[in-house]
DNA sequence: TTTATATTTGACAAATATTGTCCAGAATAT
DNA sequence: ATATTCTGGACAATATTTGTCAAATATAAA
């Protein structure tokens, strides 16, 4: 699977607006500086949990970042596939449908 | 991560509409039959090669399997997200920006 | 230039996750 | 009741991801 990152970028810009070097941003995160490197060129890949600090840390809507995690974990894992926009619509719907029914159990427990 | 089955639920009603034992199916994907229970039933995951064998052998199109297969994988990473048009709108975007970049790159390779 | 600081790169083991395989028990069909 | 099919769990084998470190490279400051 291909590593793409735009969040990698973005963290990248962040921390040099900030003048921050990668050991400090590592130490906040709790991971090794290389390993920092790594994830804003899109070698390694951050998680949920660092998208909360990087939000914290500089300020900006933790769920922007998310959002840009998961479509570059997405996108890696799809990008060498067909029918991008078929597999995507579904997976909408499928999410949509498992949403909607749990509400129905959830209603049915209630009602019981 | 969560499984989602709708592929799997499609392999089974495809097997049975078949007649066909799990044994047997199993045999031309060439994988255990309680390795293909769990896949109908959504505890493992297929892959796409499986897919090919699949459409292959119930004169399925191939297309329509791997995107109900891809999208059950990607639901199964987002069902617990926020922000899953987002998400998914994003995706898109990275995608096509991706492919029209590496276009450019030919491009300029083919004109040097 | 030297020296210090920051970043990149590669290697490797540790931790996780996935997959293949088997078997015993449950369910279903004959 | 016998045979066949299916399920569920266990377990090792494999693959993938992650943490960690040290050496090489690049950048900045003296």
């Amino acid at each position: 699977m291909q590593h793409i990152q735009f969040f990698g970028n973005h963290l990248r810009q962040l921390r040099e607006e900030a003048n921050l070097p990668l050991r400090k941003v590592a130490a906040a995160l709790d991971i090794d500086p290389s390993t920092l490197s790594k994830i804003e060129r899109g070698e390694r890949v951050a998680n949920e949990g660092m998208a909360q600090i990087i939000a914290q840390l500089f300020d900006q809507p933790v769920d922007e970042l998310k959002i840009m995690l998961w479509s570059d974990r997405i996108a890696g894992e799809l990008c060498n596939e067909e029918n991008i926009p078929e597999i995507l619509e579904n997976t909408r719907k499928k999410i949509n449908y498992l949403r909607a029914q749990s509400l129905e159990q959830g209603k049915l427990d209630f009602e019981e």
